[in-house]
DNA sequence: CGCGGGTTTGATGATGCTCAAGCCCGGTGG
DNA sequence: CCACCGGGCTTGAGCATCATCAAACCCGCG
């Protein structure tokens, strides 16, 4: 499991993996089997671990007073899992994640990240890298909220991420998309008529 | 004018600044004077530097085919502004960035950032704390968006930034919180009621 | 065959937008 | 000192978009 890691790692890092980093990067990240509808973190809880999925699909959401769910992000394989601010911040998270589909990730600590790997250079790049990328992605994000309509937000997803949509049922776009399964609905029917 | 800035970054990082840190620092960030209404970036421009605000207001925003302005971000003294992906990655940037009072602010170039600035580990710290901040800020507003009415988001930024009220007009607070200036005089005024 | 999860459809209603008008207030110039 | 102007704020009427609620449908699976 761990060789899909580190391919990635290298893949993406400028700086070279030495073979004992590589030993201390299969010590430290954890195999986890995750089923369907399990939870990696429940709300109020504090996010122990970042999560590198192997295999499947993982979602984040917030779920309001009224019990509704709201869908933050969506993640495949190659993607990190986890709430940051928690996990940086060691402060209560106000997400769930659990797997959509039954799943493989690697469980990354808080101590052996922040003292293990923050030595390896490989990991500081990787790891800024993806700071900023996730900035960039949010920054989008808050932007289409901002000034795009439900249908142009759907259109700007089936440009960018149109895996989700093989991968996750309609209801669960929606959500994502900040819409309900209905509006998501027609706006599709809709779409079609073109 | 440098001074504010030495003072933040001793603030914020844990590893010292030595004297020839200090003297790079005010070398590299190049004082400039914005009027109201002038722009540190346009549309369609490439973000050649990330601005520390010593002293003003300014705001990012992205204009639509209508023509209607939509505010991803105001800033206020010791805030960073500029389009960090575009100054990243050299690519174009969607938004307008603009002075709303008249303003100080200390500017950065690419080359500099990169070439004379990432040697210093005060100056690496505080740059990742700083996309992570941002990034947190980010999900949060993002979260909002999804989860959240115009009246709830008003009332979150109340709480998070009151003084965004202070400095800026309504029209640009209604902007910044995805709604229209007429819906956010309804909402205050309605708030009053109680 | 019936059940469960997902999707669609329709009727209704709330929320927030658009457009238009008027108001308030702090300048600026006659 | 007053008149006017411009920017910002408010108010109202009508409307579009999207949410809600309820029902029906679809389909793979035990």
């Amino acid at each position: 499991m761990h060789e899909r890691l580190i391919k990635y790692i290298k893949s993406r890092a400028s700086s070279p993996l030495s073979e004992s980093d590589v030993e201390t990067l299969n010590t430290i990240f954890v195999p986890r089997k995750l089923r369907k509808r399990q939870y990696l973190l429940q709300e109020a809880e504090v996010c122990k671990y970042m999560g590198f999925v192997v295999k499947g699909a993982m979602r984040q959401y917030s779920v309001d007073e009224k019990g509704v769910e709201h869908v933050v992000e969506l993640s495949l394989e190659e993607w990190w899992v986890g709430d940051r601010e928690s996990f940086v911040n060691g402060t209560p998270s106000p997400y769930y994640i659990d797997a959509w589909e039954n799943s493989e990730v690697l469980l990354l600590n808080h101590d052996d990240f922040f003292q293990r790997l923050k030595p390896i250079p490989a990991i500081v790049e990787l790891s800024s890298k993806l700071d900023e990328r996730h900035a960039f992605a949010l920054q989008r994000k808050v932007n289409a909220f901002i000034s795009l309509s439900a249908e142009e937000r759907y259109n700007e997803l089936i440009r960018t991420y149109p895996e989700f949509l093989q991968r996750f049922p309609q209801h669960i776009i929606a959500s994502y998309l900040g819409m309900t399964k209905e509006t998501l609905s027609r706006i599709r029917h809709h779409a079609l008529k073109k």
